[in-house]
DNA sequence: CGCAGACGTTCCAATTGTGACAGGTCGAAA
DNA sequence: TTTCGACCTGTCACAATTGGAACGTCTGCG
């Protein structure tokens, strides 16, 4: 049982960590700053958690100080087996259904409220949806993008954003009328 | 600061139970059944989280014992603070945008593998959309719906549930190709 | 009878996520 | 010069989630 356990349940921070520094070397703080841009809705972050993988996964050895900055400032870089435990993670697929949905659940126990109530709820779920449709496209046309790695597969996880956005607000026009 | 604490954040676990029981009363063994059947993809709850917390909501006068039954059996059944508290969290909405998903968060990363893999792992997302696709249009079949509020609530979220497979179906097809 | 298997509850240990707090360094503006 | 905000690292306590083990009770069956 080495220090690289296969803790194959879940943990994706960790990994999320490590392909974030594939892309690039940076610190804890570089990190949380990127997370609260690109990532803040696939896969939030906080500090804490962020400071506390760092140390793991360089007491793991699959990062490694680059360089010291300024204020203490700690570089960190992926190392080949913080690589190889990436690739290990993306292509041992399986990545386990539908994640759990607070909105959803809602929807199970809307009969336990006024029709007039519970139709109110849809149609809240389908206004935050159109926001949120409008948000990307707005952060769409407001990043140029490149040919490059990150562009390419950025630009995937963003059209699936927006796809999913439009469904729900589609599902949420059809919810309203079956609420009758 | 009442025992029915504003702790705004998430515990949608609570709530779960309280629909269900609001729906119609049960024991422990029965919640984990119902669970199981028909919330495993929305949320998936295991036993010790159950027990734990109709202990918490019993304490908490949520819900009550309605009968003992033949092994120890408690048969809770939830009361009219529960059916408040229960209320409230459906109408006080913010349900917080989309959850993480693991899978998405993947796609980031694809840059880190080779593009045939990459091609690979987003073609496996769409396979499992279809699967599911096909599980919940047998699901549909199986089920004898009424009109009840069970129904309807329950085939507006089967129904999300079926475009979300659809929505993911397609947006695979499309990424796959753009992986060139 | 004896026993497999469903029923039913309870406790525990480990991991992960959240929010607040504590502290230190640097650059630039007032 | 002082002070302020951005930078940067860390720790703590608590809640939520997961997974498994332990343990007793009833029912049906060979």
């Amino acid at each position: 049982m080495s220090i690289v356990e296969c803790h194959d349940g879940r943990m994706s921070l960790r990994h999320a960590v490590l392909g974030m520094l594939a892309d690039e070397p940076g610190s804890g703080y570089d990190l949380l700053k990127r997370f609260e841009r690109a990532m803040a809705s696939v896969w939030p972050a906080t500090q804490s958690q962020l400071y506390g993988e760092l140390g793991k996964l360089e007491a793991a050895g699959m990062i490694h100080v680059l360089a010291e900055g300024p204020r203490g400032r700690k570089e960190y870089e992926i190392t080949e087996a913080g690589l190889e435990e990436l690739r290990h993670w993306l292509v041992d697929v399986d990545p386990g259904g539908p994640p759990r949905s607070a909105g959803l659940l809602r929807v199970y126990f809307l009969g336990s409220v006024s029709p007039a109530q519970a139709r109110g709820y849809v149609a809240s779920m389908g206004e935050s949806a159109r926001a949120r449709e409008e948000r990307l496209h707005e952060l769409e046309a407001s990043i140029d993008w490149g040919d490059d790695n990150q562009s390419v597969y950025g630009r995937l996880v963003l059209e699936w954003g927006k796809r999913f956005s439009v469904m729900q607000r589609e599902w949420a026009e059809w919810a309203v009328k079956q609420v009758e």
